[in-house]
RNA sequence: GGGGGCGUAGUUCAGUUGGUUAGAACGCCGGCCUGUCACGCCGGAGGUCGCGGGUUCGAGUCCCGUCGCUCCCGCCA
């Protein structure tokens, strides 16, 4: 017999039906006998009386544990005693797929760091699985989008043989008889992919950071989404098209998931109005200063605390909780990002904040490989392990820049949770390679 | 890497100025209960107080070391 998922329960009313899942709860009486199931769709209780004389069946359901993975057969009852959608299945036969121990290990409000530790018991929970749902959502609703603007998909090599960026933070491998390296960033790659005239590309995949970080935004390896765009005049040409995908994306999971959002994350998803605030970083620091708040000297990125007070600012006056800071120094930023033709201390790069954090870098890159090598000799990066990437701009490069975007800070801040663990189906970070 | 905090039943926690046999709630096990739905009632099991050392007549409690976790900063997305 076909399984029935409990979503379908209500249009059957009468039949007799088969469904699987978990045992969320057992209520074992004298008289009665109550299983209440989950599946991934939702709940339905399960009824069965027992006589005086308990018959095989009763002593099955007796023996059984939550959390034990089994198929319940029955006909399907109305009735309006049951909060469960007034349904009830009328059990008539049970088959035990796994019996749990009876002990389970962690509760829903145990401690994070131990419900990864078993977390697909923590997974089993709907509210958990509600911020997969609404991951997949969101990479749908971005796919959709770059489509309709006929960007390319690529899938970047995530060994490497040299440094993408810096090198302090790389992974190294063994890779038959010598080193490679897990990709920290697809940048190099996806500029490739400009030079190899794609145009406008996009990629979603993992990337690996050896940080020893320790923060509730960090881990060693996440999924990032990247984008970059050929033929820019500027990197206001970027920005202008990362807002309109980001309120485009936050428009799909509010339709799709929104009231759930709320309800079960106590947080309301805005969808922003479009174009985003932009400030400058210095006006930031400035903002900052008049409203009280330390902010960091010239040739320094803003602090966490500085981020969060402004979005604050921002919203407060801007009624804006997305916020693009534009315009920093060469000092924090790597060679690659393009210059001011008349500042040439400030790059034409921007960071995008949500509710005080950091969700995004991009910039317009620079693509002239003389500039681009007299940017890397100034910032002493040793160009010999990459020339492969400089030689992108001796053939003909197009003007072009992107933004790099980490998909489980966007998620942690849609959400309303306070630590990307909690959004990461399995989290790595400096002390934690399992599960 | 720097700084702060926390490690006590399966889980979440309490544990007073150091004082006899370390507690609660939830969970688990057993019994009772004609319909529960956070079921209810009665009973029970369950602890190397992270680990090692020290101070003391006496340490869950104080001190030192160590391990683990966590938050903030640095770094970043």
């Amino acid at each position: 017999m076909k399984r029935t998922l409990i979503a379908e329960l209500p249009e059957l009313i009468g039949e007799q039906v088969r469904i699987r899942g978990w045992v969320h709860a057992l209520r074992d009486q004298k008289r009665v006998q109550f299983i209440v199931l989950r599946d991934e769709t939702g709940l339905a209780q399960a009824v069965l009386l027992k006589g005086d004389e308990p018959s095989e069946l009763n002593e099955r359901i007796s023996a059984l544990t939550p959390e034990s993975a089994v198929t319940l057969t029955g006909t399907l009852a109305a009735d309006e005693r049951v909060n469960l959608g007034g349904l009830e299945l009328k059990l008539e036969e049970l088959e035990v797929d796994s019996l749990a121990d009876p002990e389970v290990p962690i509760a829903p409000d145990s401690a994070l760091d131990k419900r990864i530790d078993w977390r697909y018991l923590d997974l089993r929970r709907p509210d958990r699985k509600l911020i997969f749902e609404v991951q997949t959502t969101t990479e749908h609703a971005m796919r959709d989008y770059w489509r309709k603007e006929q960007f390319i998909e690529i899938h970047t090599p995530k060994l490497m043989g040299s440094a993408s960026e810096s090198g302090a933070e790389l992974f190294k491998a063994e890779y038959f008889d010598r080193i490679a390296y897990l990709a920290q960033s697809p940048q190099f790659y996806k500029q490739m992919a400009m030079a190899a005239g794609f145009g406008k590309v996009f990629e979603i995949g993992p990337v690996f950071r050896a940080n020893p970080s320790f923060t509730s935004r960090h881990d060693t390896e996440f999924t990032s989404v990247d984008t970059e765009i050929s033929w820019i005049d500027s990197h206001e040409d970027v920005m202008a098209f990362q807002e309109r995908w980001l309120a485009h994306v936050l428009g799909v999971v509010r339709e799709v998931h929104g009231e759930q959002i709320a309800s079960t994350f106590d947080t309301e998803l805005i969808v922003p109005e479009v174009p985003f605030p932009r400030i400058a970083l210095e006006e930031a620091k400035n903002l900052l200063r008049e409203a009280g708040h330390d902010a960091p000297g010239p040739e320094h990125d803003l602090d966490p605390p500085s981020e969060r007070a402004l979005s604050a600012i921002v919203k407060e006056r801007h009624g804006h909780e997305f916020a693009f800071v534009t315009d920093y120094p060469t000092s924090v930023r790597p060679f690659y990002h393009m210059r001011y033709p008349d500042r040439p201390t400030v790059t034409k790069s921007f960071d995008l904040l949500w509710r005080g954090i950091e969700l995004t870098t991009g910039a317009q890159r620079e693509h002239r490989y003389e500039r681009l090598l007299e940017q890397a000799q100034e910032k002493k990066v040793d160009t010999g392990p990459i020339q492969y990437y400089l030689d992108f701009f001796r053939f003909g490069a197009p003007p072009h820049g992107g933004f790099g975007f980490g998909l489980t800070r966007l998620l942690m801040q849609m959400l309303g949770q306070d630590n990307v663990r909690e959004v990461t189906f399995l989290y790595r970070g400096p002390h934690r390679l399992e599960p």
